[in-house]
DNA sequence: TGCAAAAATACAAACGTTTGCGCAATTTCC
DNA sequence: GGAAATTGCGCAAACGTTTGTATTTTTGCA
């Protein structure tokens, strides 16, 4: 026999479905005797539950689905694993789909989810995401919905995100400390919040510091390896003797290009990043960075699913996790 | 309404749900004309099919499952968006679970994906696992099986791995040639084939430039930062002046060894790593290393799938993939 | 106009579970 | 000892699709 069902079960014993229904549920309904009795032959047969029928009749699935622009982002992968070891020892478990960053791939993404007809939805948008239109129809079907670290406001639901501001107000305020003068931003997408926030911090901890704020040294749109470097000549070009990068890959554009040009860092020039990724500690020299706790996070919005789920929470609610700024040489001017 | 289904649309139209289940499917055997207001209507009323019903009545799904020891590697994230590149244009998406290195968690998520009634699954063992019991099973009720990287011979299906045997012999001879005297090995766990072939290539690269091979700096169980930082200071004391090691992370270790203690590499040491972790580039000095194409490897292993699934391939069936050795700073004696 | 063939749609069962209800048989209680 | 409560299990419908077969409608042609 290809799989045993629970009539094939019943049969063989001479009983009902209903009965090998209730009994592998565990329902008190049944004799302990006959409990047992189909749990062994269940075993025997290598019985296992099609949770496609179960969940039909159910009406409810113990699937999450989790929405990453990529999975080989050490950020969303330790986001994944965190998710992962809450939702799984509550019974549910995780399907993954990564948006490429690409509004198109993350519509998809919601519509295969709820075809499939998950429980929730854990998703961070991608950078081409501007309309909250596919998102909020996750909500309107009923569906849990948990944003994390890129996320929209006035949607139902629970939000994750990292304290962008706090985290870059530090950086910045770190690199003034230590002696810089003329402190440039590496920024991201202006369209994210994550990015946004992250500018605000940079700004905010200038003014404080008595700093100007000179819009020419903010380079938006820097987050990659090559935009690092390439800015990096301009950021020199503009006087500028720090840099605050949004993201750790802009980060090693930058100390690569001082390498390169024989620029000393972190005499000559100071660089802090943003997230800690596993290179950060690397690097010669190794970069001062923000830490974002992409496992706590991937705990939180689990958790926030679960509390979503039963209930516990309504309407829109937002939880802050704040940065840690990890000190290394990229910043140690003496 | 919550969620419509077939039946609302059938209502709304006055027809029956088996006429709109064949027009949404595109069954010419309603008319062009009905076809066109059903699909209509279902769009209005933003109708989703629903792939548990559908499924179950089908008796199969589009789903495959992947198990994978860490999402987070480089190397296995990579293959999964490789893999992902093939199956979903072929309307298959992917459910992912890890095994975290155990056999328990590898056992528990092939009955998860078994009972979520997967198309087949694609799996690389956890190190752990050395039974291959459980994954007979998937054979053994019909699914199809996929094994990549980490694989058990004797089993019917496909497997994708690496040539590691060429790989490491590659690795080795090319210390050898660059005037190297005495090269040792910082081994993997001898129960997979992964380290096993590394480990025999490795020996009979020591053979054919007339080295011979010494058991005692062969160090096994050794793939990890710390490992390689330890086995270093050994390799050092039994005389080595150089490592070819099975893993990026223990030449790492290597890396970091020799720099705290003052030793230059690659004048005085030579060191190759294994997967050209994207950190290899960017070590000082940077890491020559064998590339295992992750991406090309989830590619084959989801076409692997595709033409079981079709019926193209029966038995059991090997695929090799080709590494290639990138050279860089730490094994360029001058 | 009539009739067979073809086209379009309807009917009903099935996929494997779960669950409200019903009905005996047994136990409990006063 | 008899009514009431409890226990243990069966019956049948339901979840939303799909699909083989039956029925109705349309078409083509003589």
């Amino acid at each position: 026999m290809a799989r045993p069902t629970i009539n094939d079960i019943a049969k063989a014993l001479n009983i009902t479905p209903s009965t090998v229904s209730r009994a592998l549920a565990g329902n008190t309904r049944v004799s302990a005797a006959t409990r047992e009795l189909i749990n062994r032959t269940a075993a025997e047969m290598g019985y296992e539950r099609n949770l496609l029928a179960s969940s039909l009749r159910k009406g409810s699935t113990d699937t999450v689905g989790m929405i990453v622009p990529r999975i080989n982002r050490q950020f969303f992968s330790n986001v994944i694993s965190g998710a992962e070891a809450i939702l799984n020892p509550a019974g549910y478990n995780l399907i993954i789909c990564q948006s490429h960053e690409r509004l198109e791939d993350e519509k998809k993404a919601i519509m295969t989810l709820m075809r499939n007809q998950v429980a929730g939805i854990i998703i961070s948008h991608s950078l081409e995401a501007t309309d909250s239109k596919a998102v909020a129809d996750i909500v309107k079907s009923g569906l849990v919905l948990v944003q994390f670290d890129r996320a929209y406001n006035g949607l139902e639901g629970i939000s994750v995100t990292n304290d962008n501001f706090a985290g870059a107000y530090q950086a910045t305020a770190h690199l003034a400390k230590s002696g810089y003068k003329r402190i440039g931003h590496l920024a991201g997408d202006i369209l994210s919040n994550v990015y946004t926030d992250r500018m605000e911090g940079y700004k905010k901890a200038l003014q404080d510091n008595g700093m100007e704020i000179d819009e020419s040294i903010i380079y938006t749109d820097s987050i990659t390896r090559d935009k690092g470097f390439y800015n990096m000549a301009k950021a020199l070009q503009a006087g500028c003797d720090a840099l605050y990068c949004a993201g750790d890959y802009a980060a090693l554009g930058v100390i690569e290009y001082a390498r390169h040009n024989n620029i000393k860092i972190p005499d000559e020039f100071g660089v802090v990043g943003t997230a800690n990724e596993n290179f950060a500690e690397l690097l010669s020299p190794a970069l001062t960075t923000i830490e974002q706790n992409a496992f706590d996070m991937g705990n939180r919005a689990a958790q926030a699913f679960l509390d979503q789920k039963q209930g516990k929470v309504e309407g829109e609610s937002k939880i802050v996790i704040p940065m840690r700024l990890i000190v290394r040489e990229s910043s140690r001017k003496n």
